[in-house]
DNA sequence: GTTGAGCGTT
């Protein structure tokens, strides 16, 4: 039986062929700087973004690398898909999201308070001015407020110092192993 | 070297 059900796990088992890719697994030490020098093997980059967690302000373990050219984001999925790159093996895949969400727009956009209950429920819309809001950067959009169930407890009693001296010295400058194949 | 899983609101 082929997944044939439909849905959006489809579409994160087949997402189709981007100029942006997802990596996925990274190490936490793993900067823009590293990606770029892995994924720009592969052809002329148009960006690279860590995605970073918003409170701690450290990598949230993957990444997305925007190409220039499909062909050369293609071959670099090919080619960068379990690679090993700080020491972990990173997974490379097309994006099935393009860009960041929108930070508060101005318009309503979070999840219907109730649905259900009353007939016409469109009631909350709050009449938007635009209708035809960025449609396909809406992909996945709902379910990843979860994330707001993140371990608020950490600041609960000590305040980090801000002054975390930590050097992070360590020539890690090249510590994936460039593969030929 | 805090880590998974993992698709983004610096």
């Amino acid at each position: 039986e082929a997944y044939s059900h439909g849905g959006d796990a489809d579409v994160r088992a087949n997402p189709d062929p981007s100029t942006c890719l997802g990596v996925f697994g990274l190490s936490l030490y793993t900067t823009e700087r590293d990606l770029r020098e892995v994924f720009s093997r592969y052809g002329p980059l148009a960006g690279v973004n860590v995605v970073y967690d918003q409170r701690t302000g450290r990598s949230r373990g993957f990444a997305f690398v925007y190409f220039e050219r499909l062909e050369d984001s293609k071959e670099a999925m090919e080619r960068a898909n379990g690679m090993e790159l700080d020491g972990r093996r990173i997974r490379v895949d097309y994006s099935i999201t393009k860009r960041p969400h929108t930070p508060t727009p101005g318009i309503y956009m979070g999840r219907p308070t109730h649905n259900g209950g009353g007939s016409g429920g469109g009631g909350g819309g709050g009449g938007s001015s635009r209708r035809g809001r960025d449609s396909y950067y809406d992909r996945g959009y709902d379910r990843y407020d979860r994330y707001e169930e993140y371990d608020y407890r950490y600041s609960r009693r000590r305040s980090p110092s801000p002054y975390y001296s930590r050097y992070r010295s360590r020539s890690r400058s090249r510590s994936y192993s460039p593969r030929r194949y």
